[in-house]
RNA sequence: CGCGGGGUAGAGCAGCCCGGUAGCUCGUCAGGCUCAUAACCUGAAGGUCGUUGGUUCAAAUCCUUCCCCCGCAA
């Protein structure tokens, strides 16, 4: 099939390169390039560098809902556009130009976990399972009828970013089916109750809050690794925590309960024995490494 | 030129401001102790202090070139 590919992190990356495998990319939209990184450069989204090394035209426009960019797009005369974390809204012209629609690839098993962040959420919820669902667009955000799902198991260690690269290539795999299929399948509708939002991570939620229960800081802790990482600040430095295990120990939140041996920390019930940890300037590290020449005093309240 | 931290034995750190031939914790190796051990004791090996040039009687330490790593911010 003739495909428009939309797509902007990643994520997004697998399922492009799967595509690219087994149908005819007609272009690639993404979003525009954009400062970051030290020294603020402008930097292309990996889609767009996997686009321009397979000679594919990338298109970076800023809105949907202009005619004349939607002129340009309804000029390839593609089958479906597939999105995957595009990071733009479709208006209504867009999502009927294409014979076939515009399908979805979403990182969660809809109606649960809608929205920006389905993978971190679903493990800081303590899920058991999440997934990956294609998904026929619909007006509203991640609210079209499903073509096909898949599950997942969250395993007790597994963090946000392990999550994300497994869905990542489930989600590949499983459009690949899906399109294959396409004709045979009967798109199902959402049950509306079990709808769940996924909100998006505010960095002010990374600051270890340690009032709050062992168990949903280390499920918080494990849902945003290796990013964007929880912390907490001492000595006026940061230190970004990776790892960490509930440890049987009570004291004032935020004391640290140990800082020679083992990193130690009270919570509001138990404690947390952060495992895997960085420092400002430094590469991430067992902490067990890092306490060979580092020590936090006990005592301290974070 | 967005702001900032860092590159010192295999690992993690100190020393740098106030120049004077390198130190701590751990690991490794050897030996000892012990019923035994990730415990303890003794000893040993292991570093051109990221790179270039300079200042100096003397540079890990001051100035300079370049390379690499990372935090913030986006």
């Amino acid at each position: 099939m003739k495909i428009v590919f939309m797509g902007t992190p990643d994520f997004s990356v697998p399922v492009l390169e799967k595509l690219l495998k087994e149908h005819e990319v007609a272009a690639v939209y993404t979003r525009a390039p954009k400062a970051c990184g030290r020294g603020k450069h402008l930097c292309k989204t990996p889609i767009h560098l996997l686009a321009e090394s397979r000679g594919i035209e990338v298109r970076t426009p800023k809105t949907l809902r202009d005619t004349t960019e939607q002129e340009v797009l309804r000029n390839y005369h593609a089958d479906l556009a597939i999105v995957a974390a595009y990071g733009l809204l479709l208006p209504q012209e867009v999502l009927d130009m294409f014979p076939k629609g515009c399908i979805n690839v979403h990182a969660s098993l809809l109606p649960r976990w809608r929205g920006a962040a389905p993978i971190q959420r679903a493990i800081e919820a303590g899920d058991a399972q999440s997934g990956i669902s294609i998904m026929q667009m619909a007006l509203a955000l991640d609210a079209g009828d499903v073509l096909s799902q898949r599950a997942v198991a969250i395993t007790p260690q597994m963090t946000g970013g392990e999550l994300h690269d497994v869905l990542s290539d489930t989600g590949a795999a499983l459009l690949a089916e899906t399109l294959r299929n396409l004709d045979k399948i009967t798109p199902q509708k959402q049950d509306e109750s079990l709808v769940i939002y996924a909100e998006k991570i505010d960095k002010a939620e990374c600051l270890l809050d340690f009032k709050q229960s062992a168990d949903k800081l280390a499920a918080k802790i494990r849902a945003f690794s290796p990013f964007p990482a929880m912390y907490f600040v001492y000595n006026g430095e940061r230190f970004k925590v990776y790892e960490a295990e509930i440890y049987p120990a009570t004291g004032l939140a935020g004391e640290i309960l140990e800082g020679g041996q083992a990193l130690i920390i009270a919570t509001d019930n138990q404690a947390l024995r952060i495992t895997k940890i960085q420092r400002e300037g430094k590469q991430p590290m067992q902490t067990n490494d890092l306490l060979r020449g580092f020590k936090f005093e006990k005592g301290t309240i974070l």
